[in-house]
DNA sequence: ATTACTGCAAAAGATTTGCACTAGG
DNA sequence: CCTAGTGCAAATCTTTTGCAGTAAT
C-alpha cells in the first residue's frame, strides 16, 4: 500500500541515508502483496543483488518501524516476526497452518487507534491488530502446504 | 481476571491431566495482574517448588493458549512473549521502554471481534490488539529503569 | 572528510525437541 | 496399567552485536 518512495523518503526524511540497499528493501516492500518476515526480503532480493547482507535487512526493517513506515505484527505462528507494509488502520487475519496474514478491512479499528491516543495522548505510532484465523486457501483449505501438521492455534 | 479454578477447569474439560505444576501454573497466572513470560512464571514458582522445569511452563502456556483459555500477546519490545490471563476484549497498551503492558477497557474492541467473526464465520479463539505507548510509569517516567537505554518505537 | 552503513562471523537468547523417568486417571 | 506429563540437556533458529572496511552526503 505504501510506495516505494514514500518509504525512501521518510527514511531521508528521518535523517538516514539513502543507500542502495535501504532503496531495494522499500521497493520490495512497495511490491508485495503479503505480509513479508526479514528472511523472504532477503531470500527475494539476494537473487538480483547477492551481496545483500540478512543484517542490512533487519537492520532497516527496524529503522522503518521506528520511524512508523511500517508496522511489526509479531508472529503468526511460525517463529519470525512478520512486517506490515500498509499502515492503514486495519484488521489482520493471521493463518496458524500456513503462516499467511490477510489484511481484513474495518470501520471498528479507526475508532480503536482514537481511543489509543486519547488514553495515551498521542498519537498511535505503532502497534498491532492480530486475529487467527483458519486457512487462507479459502476454495481448498487442503492445499495449505502445513494443514497435516496442524495442531491447534498455539499463538 | 480468570480464576485458578477457571484455568484448571478449562484444562480438564480439553481433556489434560490436572498436575500439580500446571495447578501452580494456573495459580500464578490467575493471581498476577500483569502479563506474564515464561520466564518470570518460571521464576516466581520456583521459588516454592524448586524442580518445576521452564520446559513445563512453556508447554503449559502453549495449552493453555491453545484451549483459548489465555492469550499470547507476542513480545512488548523485548525477545519473550507476554501472555495475557485476561480475555476479556480489551486493548493492551505495551511500554517499550519497560517492557510491561496496560490494560485498556475499550468498547470498539468489541466491535472488532463481531467483525472478525463475521469475516471468518467462526468465533475469534485468540488474537492480540497491542499498541505502543510511553512509558506506564506515568506519574515520573524517570522512574522506568530503561528509560536511560530508549531508542525509540523498535517494535 | 566525516560519519553512518554494510556485511561477515560470532554471540545471544528464547523456545523446542528427544528421551528416559514419573505419575495421573 | 497405560499413556500423558515432566525435566534435563542439547539443539534450533531468529535476531543482535562487534568490528573493520565502504560509501553517502
Amino acid at each position: 500500500m505504501a510506495t516505494q518512495s514514500e518509504l525512501t523518503g521518510a527514511l531521508r526524511e528521518a535523517g538516514f541515508r539513502l543507500t542502495p540497499q535501504r532503496t531495494a528493501i522499500c521497493a520490495a516492500l512497495a511490491a508485495r502483496e503479503d505480509h513479508p518476515t526479514a528472511q523472504s526480503i532477503h531470500e527475494e532480493l539476494k537473487q538480483e543483488y547477492e551481496s545483500l547482507s540478512l543484517t542490512t535487512v533487519y537492520q532497516t526493517l527496524d529503522s522503518l518501524v521506528r520511524i512508523g513506515a511500517i508496522r511489526n505484527l509479531g508472529t503468526a505462528g511460525d517463529d519470525s516476526v512478520h512486517y506490515e507494509p500498509n499502515i492503514e488502520p486495519h484488521i489482520n487475519l493471521a493463518c496458524l497452518t500456513c503462516h499467511r496474514i490477510r489484511d481484513l478491512e474495518s470501520t471498528a479499528v479507526r475508532e480503536l487507534e482514537r481511543e489509543v491516543a486519547q488514553a495515551t495522548g498521542s498519537n498511535v505510532l505503532s502497534g498491532r491488530v492480530v486475529y487467527y484465523s483458519d486457512c487462507l486457501v479459502e476454495s481448498d483449505p487442503g492445499k495449505c502446504p502445513y494443514s497435516q501438521a496442524r495442531t491447534g492455534v498455539t499463538e
